[in-house]
DNA sequence: TGTGTCTGACATCGCTTAATGTCAGAATGA
DNA sequence: TCATTCTGACATTAAGCGATGTCAGACACA
């Protein structure tokens, strides 16, 4: 009674009426930071994994694998196969978006210097690790309907960055009948479309081309945007 | 000897040496018109199942149970669950499709013109049948390595459309730096995207107000594609 | 050195589902 | 009416794989 006898504690160890420590040492690491450490080498595995082999393809087995770990340790930190899928593409994904947001809030306040510098960095935050890319753009569409949830949260995220940091400044009410919300997503969407493309042609034309053009659909969009009145 | 004795022919009878006709009616209809019947009614099941269901929701019973056939038909018309994925959404890609290209081909000649017919008539085709949209616009991607191939060669083909038909007369070299293989494909991706919102918020705007903003993103990129030389 | 926990390899379960097989009975044409 | 083919319902197979369980041996601590 004064012990709990089970093997399997479900990720935390039983808090008894005040956390007694028997933190044990490992390797000279600690029985939290083993466990966090694991954690994150599932994490890693599922980008490379599920990046390169794909989200179907993968298997728990292979994962970890990867890993370098057993099946125990998956189920130590993650509730399911599905779950690890969503982690590991918000940790993609989040990678991903700060190194975007970061590098906007460096740049000049005008809009069009803004989306270049957008632009630019999305596009060599993607080049940067093929197999994220490929795990942010073109697996989670449809893996599971927890995936697709994850995925247009992210998307929503996305599009509002595009809306308040990249375009910020811009007239909050555009020409008649446009609207900021649709007119982000849209070139969020041809962001995304063009991003893909590149990914699977494995960067076949360089970033600055791509930039370019994906560039001039924002700067077309935003003009329309500021246009007064449809002629 | 003379006669196969197999009760399952896969598909189309044994072609001895010359055809001969055991043409035997039912329901006054010949044999080879049944089976073509029977195939439609897959299709159209897939479409619906798949469309409403989601992909992964949908299985092989759930199928024949709204085609109202048994499985044994299944395998008459289609090797594979994955074959009727992909043959479903060719079907309802390609309505969609022609319904816009016809729209198109019927516009005024200029630029102009055709995107407003086209888009009009492109969110027309989504918004007719909500199923055979979410089936084409999120169902295929990432289904099955097969469904990706089909899915991606039927983007190429709507790029195409756009920089053939719905652009068509603009020059062929864009301004400096630009391509126009990458811009129609962000268009599309953009209106791709919005499409998707469009569908997943069932509709909640009207047509006409999703065809203005897109319009917007198409005229804007039109623009900078005639731009003469960055300033 | 001994005790108890942690670790890794592997076995096994349990479930789903595509794909195939079986068979009795209905519909057809002679 | 009879023989043949078609039809529909259902049983069975086969395989994959996520999830769980077992256990001997390694490692830390006293």
């Amino acid at each position: 009674m004064s012990k709990t006898p089970k093997p399997l504690a479900p990720g935390k160890q039983v808090s008894k009426s005040v956390e007694q420590k028997p933190e044990r040492l490992y390797r000279g690491i600690g029985n939290a930071e083993r466990i966090a450490e694991r954690r994150q080498r599932f994490v890693n595995a599922a980008i490379q994994r599920f990046g390169s082999d794909g989200f179907h393809a993968t298997t728990l087995k292979s994962l970890c694998a990867e890993a370098g770990l057993t099946e125990r340790y998956f189920y130590e930190s993650f509730a399911s196969f599905d779950e690890l899928l969503c982690v590991s593409y918000q940790h993609a994904a989040d990678t991903i978006f700060s190194l975007t947001t970061v590098a906007v809030g460096g740049a000049e306040p005008s809009a069009g210097a803004r989306m270049q510098v957008a632009l630019d960095a999305y596009f060599k935050a993607i080049a940067a690790d093929p197999a994220r890319a490929r795990l942010v753009l073109l697996e989670m569409e449809g893996a599971s309907p927890r995936a697709d949830q994850v995925y247009r949260a992210q998307l929503r995220l996305s599009a509002d960055m595009i809306r308040y940091q990249v375009c910020a400044g811009l007239p909050d009410k555009p020409a008649t009948g446009l609207s900021p919300e649709l007119l982000t997503t849209a070139i969020m969407g041809a962001t995304y479309q063009v991003a893909k493309i590149w990914v699977l042609s494995n960067f076949k034309q360089p970033r600055a081309h791509v930039v370019r053009n994906v560039l001039a659909v924002f700067q077309g969009t935003i003009a329309e945007w500021q246009k007064p009145a449809p002629v």
